[in-house]
DNA sequence: CGAGCGCTTGATTGAGTTCAAAAATCGTGG
DNA sequence: CCACGATTTTTGAACTCAATCAAGCGCTCG
């Protein structure tokens, strides 16, 4: 799958709401920075990454940001699981990108009435998804700073080299300054 | 949905291999304290509890046991997400329990070959374990250890009465210690 | 009734936070 | 292409929350 538009497509027989729906989806350009959604919008979207990097975050009580997910090419990005529902996450453009966005409650209805392969597919990518964040929570409670950081290295490489420091702790949960004494920790090391 | 068998039977006309899995699936009553998984086992199953209690949890390289989540009545557990691969989770018996029992693999491929309302129940309850994870993610990255048992308490208040609460603590991700306290401090205030 | 387990409480320690300021890097306009 | 301001990273010192260690209490159940 590389696009939303894929996905639609493996139905042979469109209906006229699938067909509808295609119309919808636009490929936009989007600039560096620009927040997509604030935790608290009623509007909520479904973002799929053609290129670029996003990124999903809270906003606590103190005002401090904790990034709950990357997003770079051909990731799904939506507050709450792939479609529906809760919680207050904000959504915004790390790298100047290129995105197909859907009204979340649009596709769902469309997606979801769709019985075929893309069925095997998408419970593929909520399987990976739950796996990821199973992961995630474990790492939470048992790891160390240092054991988070040696991990996010050899896991996300990539996403390493595209954003700032700051940020990948805050995905760690732990402070840009904790970041920094783990790295010149481990290099004294070596 | 109260068993797996009820899943099967949404298809009005059940294949032979639907047939033959149902015949597979036997509901086991299993005392306390049995452990029915172990990490790094490598059959793996899938409980469906009907009665009773269980939780999954990882072992750290230190010994530590951490609680990856509970299973009461009419949920679903199993290592990795609800069906496929990874990660390394025992699953133990808190409470004497009636389990459903099947083979993950030969469950997985069946029942994603059924093509009906179980898709739609099957994404669904995907979307809500999306969501629960997520919510837990974000707590333990910006809860302090009161905010986490306060919001246990009100989220999951059933499940406090039924277990010890030593292992509440390691749910929420601290030590018994640390939790006790918490409870002392907030009972000062009132 | 005693042994073991779970919960509490206190003293000590330690990993990570907070605050502050200097050093390095980035990006943008001239 | 350079220069300057802004942002990011590093470093250091003081502090804090929770972990660890240790002891005592109360219950259960064997």
């Amino acid at each position: 799958m590389s696009s939303f538009l894929d996905i639609l497509d493996l139905d042979t027989n469109p209906t006229t709401e699938v067909l509808a729906l295609k119309q919808k989806i636009s490929l936009k350009s989007i600039k560096k920075g620009r927040i997509l959604q604030r935790g608290g919008d009623m509007v909520s979207k479904i973002y799929y990454v053609k290129k670029g990097l996003l990124r999903s975050y809270t906003i606590d009580k103190k005002g401090k940001e904790h990034i709950f997910m990357f997003a770079p090419e051909d990731w799904i990005i939506a507050d709450g699981a792939d479609f529906s529902s809760p919680c207050q996450l904000f959504i915004d453009v790390l790298e100047d990108s290129e995105i197909e966005i859907v009204d979340k409650k649009l596709f769902e209805e469309v997606y979801i009435s769709l019985t075929l392969n893309s069925d095997t597919q998408r419970t593929a990518a909520m399987i990976k998804r739950i796996s990821v964040l199973q992961e995630r929570v474990i790492m939470l409670m048992s790891a160390s700073a240092i054991e988070r950081y040696e991990h996010f290295t050899t896991t996300y490489p990539q996403i390493m080299q595209r954003v700032p420091q700051r940020m990948i702790a805050s995905y760690l949960g732990i402070t840009p300054e904790a970041l920094s004494k783990v790295k010149s920790e481990q290099n004294k090391g070596k």
